[in-house]
DNA sequence: TCTATTTTTTCGAGCCTCGAAAAAATACTG
DNA sequence: CAGTATTTTTTCGAGGCTCGAAAAAATAGA
C-alpha cells in the first residue's frame, strides 16, 4: 500500500517542483514559479536560494528583456548547464547514436556509428554500446564527475522496470540487461527505454500545447511502433514497456508478420508489409529483413503516379492502421496522434484508407476531429526524449532525493 | 501542471491514509497502521485520536481476539458504522436497485424494482431514479444528515468526470446528468460510474490477493463490457469511462453489433451474438433487443451435448474474446482476467476457443499462465464496488478534506 | 530627488512529524 | 499475589517546513 508522507517529503517535492518549473519554463521568475506552483513566495525564495547555492540553478545576470513595467524587474532563473550532463545513447537498425547533454538539455558533443546489429553477437552488441559510451566518456572537455545518467533507447520491447532490453527486431539477441550492463561498467545510474516512448517524451516537451494530457505517438517505419501519453503520463504495459500497436491483431489469422504470428497490425502497414504487397507477394511471403528509405520513396513515388499494386499496398496499410486505431480510441477514447517516421512522409497515401477505416469503427463518432501531425525524422526525436528523460531523473531523484544526503551530491563539484 | 504540496496538506493525506488503513485492514490496531503506512506511532496515534473525537473511528472495545501474547493488548480501531451512508444505485436493463450502506460498508436498507428502460421516456428513467433514492432518503430508520454520498452505476458509457451518463444500451435516451440531477435534487454529492467499473473496484477489494495492481473484468451478458485496473488504479478513457472492450473490432466489415457497427466483439460473444449464431441466422440480421438468462441456459446445456450450432455459437465468441484478450494484452501485457456475468456460466464452452485465439496473438507468450476465474453474478459486484467508491470518497474528500472546514462536518453529528 | 510599484527577502507564528521516554496494560514467575 | 518482563500507546520537546505580513530592494515615472 502507499506509504505515508515524511515530513521531509515535503521539501524534497517542493525542490522537485521548483527545478521542474525552471525546466519547463525556461527563464521564470521567482514570482512566476510561485504562481504556476501555488507555493508562497517566501517558500519558493528559501527553496531558490538553496538550489543556487548548490549550484543547480542561477539568476541569469543579463536583464536582457528589457523591462517595461515599472518596480523592481524580476530576476529570471535558468537551470545551471554545468550541474550535471546526461548520456542519451539510441539503438536502433544497424545504427548507433550517443548524445552527451548539460543540464541545461543542450548537446555538447556527439558520436554515431554503423553497425550490423541483425548480424552481430550478444557481446559485439554489448560491446560497442559500452564502447561508444567509454569514449565519449574519455573526452577531456568533459568532467565525467558530473554525468549523472545515461538513458539508452532501443527499438524494441523493454521491461516496466527500464533495466533491460526483452526483445528486439533490430537482433535476434534477447533479453539484454542494458541498464545494469552500462551501470556496472561505469558506475552511473542507468535506464533502458523504448524508443517509442521516448518519441512521445520529447513531443510533449516540444509542443506542450499540442501534445500534453493525452496523445499517440506512432511510428510508421519497418516495423510499427508506439509511445503512448494517458491523463500526462507514458503509458507503460504493466510488464513490458507495453503499447504495441502494431501487434494488434488486425486480421485474425491474416497476413504473415516479423513477429512470427498472423494478422497483426504491422504486417499490412509496416515497410515490409506494403513492399510485399507492392510486389503483389504473397500475405505468406517471408518478410524481408530490410528495405531502404530509397525504395520505400520511390514506392510512395509510383502509388501517386497511377493506381496500381503500390496504391493498393498503402491502402491496406491505411486500413490496418485505421482498424487498429479505432480499436484503441475504444479504450482510450480518441486523441491527437503523430505519424512519425520515414513513412510518415507518405501519409498523404495512408490517410484516406486510415479515416475511412476509424470512421467504421468506436472511433468513428469523433473521426473528423482527430488530427494527424507528422514528422519524418524520428531519431532526433527519440534522442530528444531519451535526453529529457535522463535530465528528469536528475532533477528528481538526485536534485531532490528523498535523503538528505546531499553533501557529496552531483551538483556539489560547482561554483 | 502539477501544484505544491502546502504544509496542511500533510496532515490531510496522512488522515486519508490511516482512514484507508483502516477500511482495508478491518479492525488494525495503531502499531500495525504505523508500519503499513510507514508513519511514526506518535503520529498515527495523535491522528488516531482526532479521528475518534470526530467520531469517524471507534476503539472496538471487546477483546474478542483473546490476547495471546503477553504486553499490553493491541486496541482494534474500526470505522464508526455510523460516522456516514452512502447509497449505491444500479441502473441496468429493465432493473433498478438501491442499497443504503453504512459508512463501516454494511447495507442497512436496499430496495428494487423492475422497470421498462428500453421504452422509458427520459423524464420516466429519471423520475424513477429520483423516486428510489427519495424514498430511501425518506426511510425514517436513517438519518438523512448523515448520508454523504450518492453513487450510480449504470451499464454504458458514462463521461470522465463521472457526472453524466453518455450512452446506454439499456435506453434509447443520451446524455443524461444524471449525477447533477441527483445533486441538485437532493443536495448530496452524487457521481455516476460504469457499472464494469465498479465490478473491477468490488474485486479489488473482495480478493486483494488476486486482483490488486493489474486486472481485467470483463462482463459476459448481452453486451460485453470491461473494468480494467492498471497500476492499481482504475483505467478510464480520456473523454468517457472507456475500457469499450466490447467494441473493438474483432473482424473488419464483419457481424453486425447492436452499436450498429461491424465486427465489433461483441457482435461475436454478446448474448445476442451466441443466440443469432446458434440459430444460424445471418451475420447481418438485427441483433434483438434481449434474451432471457433461461434461453441462454438452454443454449449452453444444448451446446454441451451435442456439437451443433449452439457449439459453433460458443466457439465463435470464444474466439473474438481471444482475439479482442489479445489486441488488448499487446497494449496492457497479460493480467488476470475475471468473467463476470450469466454467461460466464458458460465459460466452459467458450475457453479453448478462448484459449486457441489468444494464443495466436502476442499474449501467447503467456497464455499458460493466463488465468480465468468465473463469477456468474454481476449486480452484488457492481453494487459493491459503487458502494467503496463512495466511502472512498467519504472517507478521502469529506473526513480528510483540504481545507480546514472540519466543524460542521457530516462526521459531526456522532457523538 | 521623491514617489509609486513590483519583486524578493526576512522574520515570527503555527503546524506537523519524529524520536525518546513515560505511561498503560497485560502475561509470566516464583 | 506481588513483582517483573513485555508490548502498546501516549506524552513531550526538538526540529523543519510553509505561510502571511512586513521590510527591503530595485526600478520607472513625476
Amino acid at each position: 500500500m502507499s506509504v505515508g508522507i515524511r515530513h521531509d517529503d515535503l521539501r524534497r517535492r517542493n525542490r522537485a517542483m521548483v527545478i521542474s518549473a525552471v525546466r519547463r519554463a525556461g527563464q521564470p521568475s521567482r514570482t512566476e514559479i510561485a504562481a504556476t506552483t501555488g507555493l508562497s513566495h517566501s517558500t519558493i525564495s528559501a527553496i531558490s536560494a538553496d538550489l543556487i547555492q548548490e549550484g543547480i540553478l542561477a539568476e541569469s545576470k543579463a536583464s536582457e528583456t528589457v523591462s517595461l513595467k515599472r518596480g523592481r524587474p524580476q530576476v529570471g532563473l535558468s537551470l545551471n548547464p554545468q550541474a550535471a550532463a546526461v548520456l542519451a545513447v539510441v539503438l536502433s537498425l544497424n545504427f548507433l547514436s550517443v548524445a552527451v547533454i548539460d543540464y541545461a538539455g543542450q548537446v555538447v558533443a556527439e558520436e554515431q556509428r554503423r553497425l550490423d546489429t541483425l548480424t552481430m553477437s550478444r557481446d559485439a552488441l554489448i560491446g560497442e554500446c559500452v564502447a561508444i559510451v567509454r569514449r565519449r566518456l574519455e573526452d577531456p572537455d568533459l568532467d565525467v564527475q558530473s554525468v549523472a545518467r545515461i538513458a539508452l533507447a532501443i527499438q524494441g520491447i523493454t521491461d516496466s522496470h527500464a533495466r533491460a532490453m526483452l526483445w528486439s527486431p533490430i537482433t535476434p539477441q534477447t533479453n539484454i540487461a542494458f541498464a545494469d550492463i552500462l551501470e556496472r561498467e561505469f558506475g552511473i545510474p542507468a535506464i533502458m527505454e523504448n524508443d517509442c516512448n521516448m518519441m512521445a517524451v520529447a513531443l510533449r516537451w516540444r509542443h506542450p500545447d499540442r501534445y500534453r494530457d493525452d496523445f499517440i505517438a506512432i511510428l510508421l517505419s519497418h516495423g510499427i511502433g508506439m509511445g503512448l501519453v494517458l491523463k500526462g503520463e507514458l503509458f507503460t504495459g504493466t510488464h513490458s514497456s507495453g503499447g504495441e500497436f502494431g501487434h494488434m491483431i488486425h486480421r485474425p489469422g491474416g497476413a504473415l508478420c516479423r513477429c512470427g504470428r498472423r494478422g497483426c497490425v504491422e504486417a499490412y502497414a509496416g515497410n515490409y508489409a506494403i513492399w510485399r504487397n507492392a510486389r503483389l507477394l504473397s500475405e505468406n511471403a517471408e518478410p524481408v529483413a530490410d528495405v531502404s528509405d530509397a525504395e520505400m520513396r520511390a514506392l510512395a513515388a509510383r502509388a501517386r503516379e497511377t493506381d496500381g499494386p503500390e496504391r493498393e499496398a498503402y491502402r491496406k496499410a491505411g486500413e490496418a492502421l485505421g482498424f487498429g486505431l479505432g480499436s484503441l480510441f475504444a479504450l482510450i477514447d480518441p486523441a491527437p496522434v503523430a505519424m512519425v517516421g520515414a513513412s510518415a512522409a507518405a501519409f498523404d497515401l495512408i490517410e484516406p484508407a486510415l479515416r475511412e477505416a476509424i470512421a467504421q469503427t468506436a472511433g468513428g463518432q469523433h473521426s473528423g476531429s482527430i488530427s494527424f501531425d507528422t514528422e519524418p525524422n524520428e531519431l532526433p526525436l527519440i534522442r530528444e526524449g531519451c535526453a529529457m528523460r535522463a535530465l528528469s531523473f536528475v532533477d528528481q531523484e538526485i536534485f531532490a532525493p528523498s535523503i538528505q544526503a546531499r553533501a557529496g551530491s552531483v551538483g556539489k563539484n560547482v561554483a
